[in-house]
RNA sequence: GGGCCUGUAGCUCAGGCGGUUAGAGCGCAGCUCUGAUAAAGCUGAGGUCGGUGGUUCGAGUCCACCCAGGCCCA
C-alpha cells in the first residue's frame, strides 16, 4: 500500500520531513559517493564568504550548481563535490572592530594580534556553521565534514607553496606604485576590488585652476603663466612638475589681467570664457618643454635640499605626457609623483625622485609644518584659501565627479604611491587571452566581452595588505635585501633550525619566526604584510588539497575543472583569481565551462534589499519550501539574465506544476490503493500493445526524457523546466483527463481488468520518471513520489531517487504518429467543442456523426486514436471529409517562404492575382494544387505565372451559421439531429450527472455501492430503463427501482432535461 | 565618455538561418464542464514587437542612429 496522499499538500512540511529522513539515512553521503571510481565530471566550489547570513541571493548559484552536479551523477559520473569557505579578509575585520569599538589599526595592535585574530577566527567560524544549515535546508548536497576553509594550515601552505613558485619565477616583486588606498584601513586595493558593487560614487570635490608663473620667459611667454587644473588641490603640496600633451596646441591669451597658457580647445571650458580666443602667441605642446616655473610650495625644494640637491635642476619644468587629453582641465597637468599613476610613471622618465609629505593614514607629515597632522582632503579649502592669497588662484568652483570608495568602510580612497608586492601577470597575460578562448562561457558573449576586456586591459595583481587577518606573505627578508620566499613548514623549519609542525601561520606566530639569512647570515624577518583574500580562493584547485605537500593524485586527478558557476560580478573576482593563478602555475586554465548566471531583483526590478520579507530565504521555505524556489530560479529565463523575485512568482510554481503533479500522483494512489496495484505483481501489456492514448502517453515521455537530457548537457535548464511542466499539463489534462474511468470502474471482466492494469502501470511509469526527471531541480517533491510509489511497495528499491540513475528514453517507445496522432486529435476536439458551443449543444447529448477535415497525411494517424475523439466529442461515429467546400470558404495567398525566391519582386504580382480569385474558382484550384498538380495563373499585362502546390498556402474558413469549426488544416462538422435515440441516451447521461451530485451531497465515498430509487415522467423513465447498464455502472448502483409520477417524502429532485424526476440514493 | 546585456500582451517570458495571421502561461470577461484537482474546456478583450531611418519583393529578426533600464570600465 502507498501511504495516502494528502489532498491539500504542505510543502513546506513535506519537504522538512524528506529533510530530516534524509539526514537520519546519511543519503546525501551516500549520493556523494555512490559513482565512485566511475568517470569523473569535475565540479569546483567557489568558496562563499563566511561573513553574514546567507541572503536569497546566495540560493540561486547554489541552485545552478546543484542542478548540474546531481544531474552529472545521476548519469553515472563522479563529481567530487568539496564543499569551501572564504575566511580571511578585511570584512571579517571590520566586523570585530566593530565589535571593539575600535576604529583605527594602531588600535588592533594595541589589542594585540593574536586575539583580534582570534576573534575574527571565531566570527568566521559561527558564519560557515550557519551556511551549511541553509545549504542543506536548499538541498545543495557537498561534502561539508570534509570542507576546504582558506584559514587552515593545510591551505595556507598550500598558498605559500604557490607564492614561492611565483617568486622563483621572478613574478612576485616587491614595487613602488601608486595604488588605490584606503586611509582607514591602512592597506591599498586591489583592481578588483575596485570592481566591486558601488565603489565609484559620486561627490563633490574642488576644481581648482592655478597660475604657474614662468621663470625666464621670453616674448609672448614674457611674465606668462601656465595654468593647470586639479580636483586634488591636497596634492600640490608636493608639486614636482607640469606635463604637456607634445602634439596639443596651445596659446597664450589675456585672462582677468593675466597672461595665461592653456591648450587652445580647453580655452572656453576651462577658463569659463564664452569668446574666440585671440592668441598673442600660439605653440605646440614639444615647443614649451623644458621650460621652468614657480611652484606654489616650497616643501618639495626643502625635502630635496637635503635628499637630492640633484634633482632640484630636473624639477618644476613642463615634461611630456601623452594621457594629457582634451577632455578636461586646462591641457596642462599638475605633477605629485606620489598620488597618480600616470604622474609617477612621467615624474620617473623626467628623472625626479618622488616626494611623499603624506603618512599612512592620509595626513601631513613633519615636512609640511603648517598641515602636520592634519587629514589631506580636510586640508583642500585652506590651501586653496593659501593659494589665493598667494595671487595664483585663477579659478575656483565645485564639481561633481565619480570617486572610488573602500568597499568595506565606504572611505573616499587615495591614490597612494607606496611599496607593495605585485604578482606580474601582464607577464602571462598572453596566456590568460589564449586559455580565455578555450573556456565555454555561458552567456558566451562574456568570453570576450566584459571578460575579454577585462583581460586584455590587465595589470599586475597588487597582493600585499597592511592587515592581519589573512594569508601571511611568506616572504623574508634581511637588512641586506635578500629575499627568501617559503613554501612550506619544513622550509621555514630547517632555516629557523627548529621544528615549526603545528603552529599557527597566522599572525603573530609567523611574525615571530626570524632565521639567519643564507647569503649573508644577518637576520631574515617577515616582510609583515598579509595577502589579497581572492588569491586564496582562486588557489583552491590546489590549496584546497593541501597540494604539493598532501594529496597529489587527488588534485591531478582533479584539475582542471569542467564546470563552475557563479554570479555576473565574479568576473573580476573569482573567476579571474583562479585564471590567474592556474596559467601562471600550470601554464593552464583551471576550468572549462562557466555558468555566469545574473543577479536577483525584486519584484519591481529593482536591487533586492535586505528589508523585503521575500529577500530571507528562511521566510521563504516556510512559506513555500526550497523545491519551489529552485524551480523557479530554473525556469525563469536565461540564467544570465537578471531575475525578479516575488511572492506571486513562487505561488505560480506551486499552482502550476506542483500541485498539478501533486493532484495527478494523489488520483493515482488513491486508486492503486483501492485495486490493491502492484507493479510488481500485476501482469502488463508490452507498451506497444497498449491503447493509443497510453502508447501516446509513453511517447511523450520518452521523448521528454531525450529532450530534459539533451537540454541539461547543454547547461540549459530553461529548456529542461519548461518542457517537464509542459508534461505534468498533458499529463493532467489529457491522459488523466480521459482516462479517469479507467481507474475508477470496476472491472468486470478479464480485457477490463487488463485495461486496468495497463491504465496503472503506464500512470505510475509515467510518475516514476518524471520524479526522476524532477529530481535535480525539486529533490524533495521527487523523492516524496518516488519513495510513496515505489520504496512502499518494493522495500529492496534503492531507498531514494537520488541513488537512482537518470531515466534513460527508449527510442522503441517514442512514436511519431501517434504524437501526431494525437496532437490533431487533441485540435479537433478543440474544435468539435467550439462548434457544439456554436451550435448550443451540451456535451452531455450524444450525436450521430462528426464530420472531419484533415490532411491526408494524418488521416491515418487521426484515425488511431478515433475511438477516444469520438468519446470526447460524445459524437457515435466520425466520418473523413474529401473537402467540405459547401461548409467553408477558400481563398488562397501566396506561401512567401518559397513563392519569394522563386518569383522574387513578382511575388506582388502572385499575391495579386490569387486575392482576385472567386471562392469556386480558388476552391476549384485549391484541389487542383493538393492533388500535387501545378497551375497557371493569369496576370494582368504580364506572362501567366506558373504556381506549384509548394507556392500557395490554402485556408479556409467556415461558413457563417454552421455548426462547423476550422482552424487550418483542420476542420470539424456536426450532425445536429437528435433522434429519439439520442435524446434518451442523453437522458440517461444527464441523469447519471445528477445523481452522481445527489451522491457526493450525501457524503459517500468514491468505492460505496448504492441502492437508487427513481420516480419521474414516464417518457423519462423509459429512456432510463433502456440505459440501465450503463446506469448502474456509472454509478456503483447495486438495484434501481422505477416509479412512474412523483418521487416520496424526502427524496432529491433533480431536473433532467425539462423532466422533473426523484432520486433516492441509499447506501447498499 | 566607452564596453557588454536587456526592452515583445496588464504580469512572467518563448520567438534557429529574414517569410506576411507574433505565441505560451498567469491574470481579466462570458459561457460550459466537473466522480482527482486550489482544476479543466470553449470563446473573447488585450501588441505601433522601445523609437527613427535604412537594406529587402518581405524586418520582431539584419544594419545605423537614438531613447530607457541594468551591469562593468574610465
Amino acid at each position: 500500500m502507498h501511504r495516502p496522499v494528502d489532498p491539500r499538500p504542505d510543502f513546506p512540511a513535506m519537504e522538512s520531513a524528506v529533510l530530516e529522513w534524509w539526514n537520519e539515512q546519511g543519503i546525501p553521503r551516500r549520493a556523494l559517493t555512490l559513482r565512485e571510481g566511475s568517470e569523473p565530471w569535475i565540479f569546483y566550489e567557489g568558496p562563499p564568504y563566511a561573513n553574514a547570513p546567507p541572503g536569497v541571493h546566495n540560493v540561486l548559484p547554489r541552485v545552478i550548481k546543484d542542478v548540474y552536479t546531481r544531474f552529472q551523477t545521476m548519469k553515472g559520473r563522479f563529481v567530487p563535490r568539496k564543499a569551501g569557505w572564504d575566511c580571511h579578509g578585511l570584512p571579517a575585520e571590520v566586523e570585530v572592530e566593530k565589535k571593539l569599538g575600535i576604529k583605527h589599526k594602531r588600535e588592533i595592535l594595541d589589542y594585540g594580534i593574536e586575539r583580534f585574530n582570534n576573534l575574527c577566527r571565531a566570527a568566521v567560524s559561527e558564519y560557515i556553521t550557519n551556511y551549511v544549515r541553509f545549504s542543506d535546508r536548499i538541498a545543495f548536497w557537498l561534502d561539508y565534514e570534509n570542507a576546504y576553509e582558506t584559514m587552515s594550515n593545510e591551505y595556507i601552505e598550500s598558498v605559500w607553496w604557490s607564492l614561492a613558485q611565483f617568486h622563483a619565477k621572478g613574478l612576485l616583486f616587491e614595487a613602488d606604485r601608486v595604488a588605490a588606498y584606503c586611509p582607514r584601513c591602512e592597506t591599498p586595493l586591489s583592481d578588483h576590488e575596485l570592481g566591486q558593487e558601488d565603489v565609484y560614487r559620486e561627490v563633490s570635490d574642488p576644481g581648482v585652476t592655478l597660475a604657474f608663473p614662468i621663470i625666464g620667459g621670453t616674448g609672448a611667454l614674457e611674465g606668462a603663466s601656465f595654468a593647470a587644473w586639479t580636483t586634488t588641490p591636497w596634492t600640490l603640496v608636493a608639486h614636482l612638475a607640469l606635463a604637456v600633451n607634445p602634439d596639443f596646441t596651445y596659446i597664450v591669451v589675456e585672462h582677468e589681467g593675466r597672461k595665461l597658457v592653456v591648450a587652445r580647445d580647453r580655452f572656453k571650458e576651462a577658463l569659463g570664457r564664452e569668446d574666440e580666443p585671440t592668441p598673442l602667441a600660439t605653440f605646440t605642446g614639444r615647443d614649451l618643454l623644458g621650460l621652468r616655473y614657480q611652484p606654489p610650495f616650497p616643501y618639495a625644494r626643502r625635502y630635496f635640499d637635503r635628499a637630492a640637491p640633484e634633482a632640484i635642476e630636473r624639477a618644476w619644468r613642463v615634461i611630456a605626457g601623452d594621457f594629457v587629453n582634451i577632455e578636461e582641465g586646462t591641457g596642462i597637468v599638475h605633477m605629485a609623483g606620489a598620488f597618480g599613476a600616470d604622474d609617477l610613471n612621467a615624474i620617473r622618465a623626467a628623472d625626479i625622485p618622488v616626494y611623499n609629505p603624506v603618512d599612512q593614514s592620509g595626513n601631513f607629515d613633519a615636512s609640511v609644518p603648517e598641515f602636520e597632522g592634519v587629514f589631506v582632503k580636510a586640508a583642500d579649502d585652506q590651501i586653496t584659501e593659501l593659494l589665493s592669497l598667494a595671487g595664483v588662484l585663477v579659478r575656483s568652483e565645485r564639481i561633481m565627479h565619480r570617486v572610488a570608495h573602500c568597499w568595506r568602510c565606504d572611505t573616499a580612497l587615495l591614490n597612494y604611491a607606496l611599496v607593495a608586492w605585485y604578482i606580474r601577470t601582464t607577464e602571462f597575460k598572453d596566456r590568460m587571452l589564449e586559455a580565455n578562448a578555450g573556456v565555454n562561457w555561458i552567456p558566451e558573449h562574456i568570453r570576450d566581452g566584459r571578460y575579454g576586456d577585462w583581460l586584455r586591459n590587465n595589470v599586475d595583481w597588487s597582493l600585499s595588505r597592511f592587515r592581519f587577518w589573512g594569508t601571511p606573505l611568506p616572504i623574508w627578508r634581511c637588512p641586506n635585501n635578500h629575499e627568501k620566499a617559503i613554501g612550506s613548514v619544513a622550509e621555514l623549519s630547517e632555516l629557523a633550525g627548529r621544528d615549526l609542525s603545528g603552529i599557527d601561520l597566522h599572525r603573530p606566530h609567523v611574525d615571530d619566526i626570524t632565521f639567519a639569512c643564507p647569503d649573508c647570515g644577518e637576520t631574515s624577518k617577515r616582510v609583515p604584510d598579509v595577502i589579497d583574500v581572492w588569491y586564496d580562493a582562486g588557489a583552491m584547485p590546489f590549496a584546497q588539497w593541501g597540494y604539493p605537500h598532501k594529496n597529489v593524485a587527488q588534485f591531478e586527478a582533479q584539475f582542471p575543472a569542467q564546470f563552475i558557476a557563479e554570479a555576473l560580478d565574479q568576473t573580476r573576482g573569482w573567476f579571474y583569481s583562479l585564471m590567474a593563478e592556474s596559467v601562471g602555475l600550470f601554464d593552464r586554465n583551471a576550468y572549462e565551462t562557466v555558468i555566469c548566471h545574473g543577479l536577483i531583483l525584486d519584484e519591481d526590478g529593482k536591487k533586492m534589499s535586505k528589508h523585503k520579507a521575500i529577500s530571507d530565504p528562511w521566510t521563504v521555505f516556510s512559506n513555500f519550501g526550497s523545491d519551489a524556489l529552485r524551480f523557479y530560479f530554473l525556469s525563469a529565463g536565461d540564467p544570465a539574465d537578471s531575475r525578479r523575485l516575488s511572492e506571486e512568482a513562487l505561488r505560480q510554481v506551486i499552482r502550476g506544476p506542483f500541485l498539478t503533479l501533486w493532484n495527478v500522483y494523489r488520483l493515482y494512489v488513491l486508486y492503486a490503493n483501492i485495486d490493491g496495484f502492484d507493479p510488481d505483481t500485476w501482469r502488463v501489456a508490452d507498451p506497444r500493445m497498449r491503447p493509443p492514448i497510453d502508447r501516446w502517453l509513453l511517447s511523450e515521455l520518452n521523448v521528454l526524457i531525450f529532450e530534459v537530457d539533451e537540454a541539461l548537457e547543454d547547461h540549459d535548464s530553461l529548456t529542461a523546466t519548461r518542457r517537464i511542466a509542459e508534461f505534468i499539463d498533458d499529463l493532467s489534462n489529457w491522459y488523466v483527463r480521459r482516462c479517469r474511468e479507467r481507474f475508477w470502474k470496476a472491472a468486470a471482466n478479464d480485457e477490463e481488468k487488463a485495461d486496468k492494469s495497463n491504465a496503472y502501470w503506464t500512470l505510475w511509469t509515467a510518475l516514476v520518471k518524471l520524479a526522476g526527471l524532477l529530481s535535480p531541480f525539486a529533490p524533495f517533491l521527487a523523492d516524496e513520489l518516488y519513495r510513496n510509489l515505489v520504496t512502499e511497495l518494493n522495500p529492496k528499491a534503492l531507498p531514494s531517487i537520488h541513488l537512482t540513475d537518470f531515466p534513460v528514453g527508449d527510442p522503441e517507445i517514442v512514436d511519431p504518429r501517434i504524437s501526431a496522432g494525437m496532437a490533431s486529435a487533441r485540435e479537433l476536439a478543440s474544435l468539435g467543442h467550439s462548434a457544439r458551443r456554436s451550435a448550443g449543444v451540451k456535451v452531455r447529448q450524444a450525436l450521430r456523426q462528426a464530420v472531419l477535415l484533415v490532411p491526408w497525411d494524418l488521416r491515418d494517424a487521426v484515425e488511431e486514436v478515433a475511438e477516444l475523439l469520438a468519446d470526447e466529442l460524445n459524437v457515435k461515429e466520425l466520418a473523413f471529409a474529401e473537402e467540405a467546400s459547401e461548409l467553408v470558404r477558400t481563398t488562397l495567398r501566396p506561401n512567401f517562404a518559397a513563392a519569394g525566391p522563386a518569383f522574387g519582386p513578382r511575388v506582388r504580382e502572385l499575391q495579386t492575382a490569387l486575392g482576385a480569385l472567386g471562392t469556386d474558382e480558388a476552391g476549384a484550384m485549391a484541389t487542383t494544387l493538393e492533388q500535387g498538380m501545378e497551375i497557371e495563373l493569369d496576370v494582368e499585362g504580364g506572362e501567366p505565372l506558373v504556381v506549384g502546390p509548394e507556392h500557395v498556402d490554402i485556408r479556409r474558413e467556415p461558413a457563417e451559421g454552421t455548426a462547423f469549426a476550422y482552424e487550418a488544416p483542420f476542420g470539424v462538422s456536426l450532425d445536429l439531429e437528435i433522434t429519439p435515440e439520442l435524446r434518451r441516451e442523453g437522458i440517461a447521461r444527464e441523469f447519471v450527472h445528477q445523481v452522481q451530485n445527489a451522491r457526493r451531497d450525501a457524503g459517500l465515498d468514491v468505492t460505496d455501492r448504492i441502492s437508487l430509487a427513481v420516480a419521474g415522467p414516464a417518457q423519462t423513465i423509459e429512456a432510463l430503463e433502456e440505459h440501465e447498464y450503463y446506469i448502474t455502472d456509472e454509478l456503483l448502483a447495486e438495484s434501481i427501482t422505477y416509479a412512474v409520477g412523483g418521487g416520496l417524502e424526502g427524496w432529491t429532485s433533480v431536473k433532467v432535461e425539462d423532466a422533473d424526476v426523484s432520486v433516492h440514493v441509499t447506501k447498499a
